[in-house]
RNA sequence: GGCGCCGUGGCCGAGUGGUUAGGCAGGGGCCUGCAAAGCCCCGUACUCCGGUUCGAAUCCGGACGGCGCCU
């Protein structure tokens, strides 16, 4: 993946594909420690839900990047590649193995195939922005991109919301076009180079997986991590609150769904994820090696180990 | 046995002489800082056999299947 000789392994897949398990097996065996790429476990507070590391595996090795952040606060790829830079060199320092494990590749593309450094852009000035292009109509926001940074706006088949609003949100902030940046500027972080494998999983296998996974979670209490989040005044946009699920959960606690309703609910949801993460991880990663997730983790581990150790 | 109603793509479901309904499910794809997010694309189906017609999923007849009622 990248250039130069890798630093470290990457251990990604779709969700459910058993990765946390693999990343902590082959830790154990090349004194390793990991780092969480994952955009949803790494908020404190919604272990069940996100199917984070559990206490014994928490303990077994150490983690970096799993639940230090609180809801409301933002978590972007630029955020992850500068920490996980630092956290990459921390344990390298130490004469350990990063062993980066997640299903946010895009996260992880941050991170070998660097985003640019941003300028600051003003924080009240940002909030307003957005509270106006919220208000605006796609096909407004479109038009905006197009005429604030046209090279940005034709790139694209499709100009989706997200992306006009921020093209818009750095031209009028920052006093350049997106584009400008992506081609001139600094790359937030030195590129990093990994060896990276992925967990894949026949369909029919996967669904269960998924499934019986949804309905464990509901038994060790994800209804009461939800409503603890609510306790705590967690709004329900918050950054972390989009995670799968977490809105079926919010509705089955209101009594407004039952529960088969809510887990059939969540499966589906969490299938639709699974699809694009397979989509990102077999276009977006040069070099990935395959693993049949169906095998038993010890095999699989001694299989990363003897190719990391080969590198 | 008789009478009536019905038979649309994996499912649901409109249409009723000549244009791709639509929804769900399923699949493929995009991605330079909201990424467990956001977005794009993909199915010519009408139970079967005859007939009417320039033309039928749509009309007529029959067969088969389902449902209901009757004897």
């Amino acid at each position: 993946m990248s250039t130069g000789p890798p630093v470290g392994l990457a251990i990604v897949g779709a969700t459910a594909t058993g990765k946390t398990g693999l990343a902590v097996a082959v830790a154990r065996r090349l004194n390793g420690e990991i780092i969480g790429v994952d955009s949803r476990q790494a908020y404190r507070g919604m272990e069940v839900g996100t199917a984070a590391p559990d206490a014994a595996e928490l303990e077994a090795v150490p983690h970096h990047g799993i639940g230090f952040l609180d809801a409301v606060q933002p978590y972007s790829a630029g955020d992850f590649a500068r920490r996980a830079g630092g956290w990459i060199r921390e344990i390298t320092g130490k004469g350990r193995v990063p062993i980066l494990a997640g299903g946010t590749g895009f996260f992880l593309h941050a991170l070998t195939h660097p985003v640019f450094a941003e300028p600051p852009m003003d924080p009240s000035r940002r909030a307003e922005l957005r509270g106006w292009l919220g208000s605006l109509a796609v096909e407004k926001a479109r038009g905006w991109s197009e005429r604030l940074d046209p090279v940005w706006s034709g790139k694209l088949a499709v100009l989706d919301r997200q992306r006009a609003e921020r093209a818009i949100e750095v031209a009028l902030l920052s006093g350049r076009p997106l584009s400008w940046w992506q081609e001139r500027a600094e790359p937030a972080v030195e590129p990093v180079s990994l060896m990276a494998f992925g967990m894949a999983l026949p369909p029919a296998i996967h669904r269960a997986r998924i499934r019986g996974r949804i309905e464990r979670q509901f038994e060790t209490g994800w209804p009461a991590e939800v409503e603890a989040l609510r306790a705590a005044g967690v709004p329900a946009d918050a950054p972390a609150m989009n995670a799968v699920g977490y809105r079926e959960v919010a509705a089955f606690l209101d009594g407004d769904t039952g529960r088969e309703q809510v887990i059939e609910a969540i499966a589906s949801q969490s299938w639709g994820y699974a699809r694009r993460q397979r989509t990102w991880f077999r276009h977006q990663v040069p070099d990935l090696r395959w693993l049949d997730a169906t095998e038993p983790i010890e095999h699989l581990a001694e299989l990363v180990e003897r190719e990391w150790r080969r590198r």
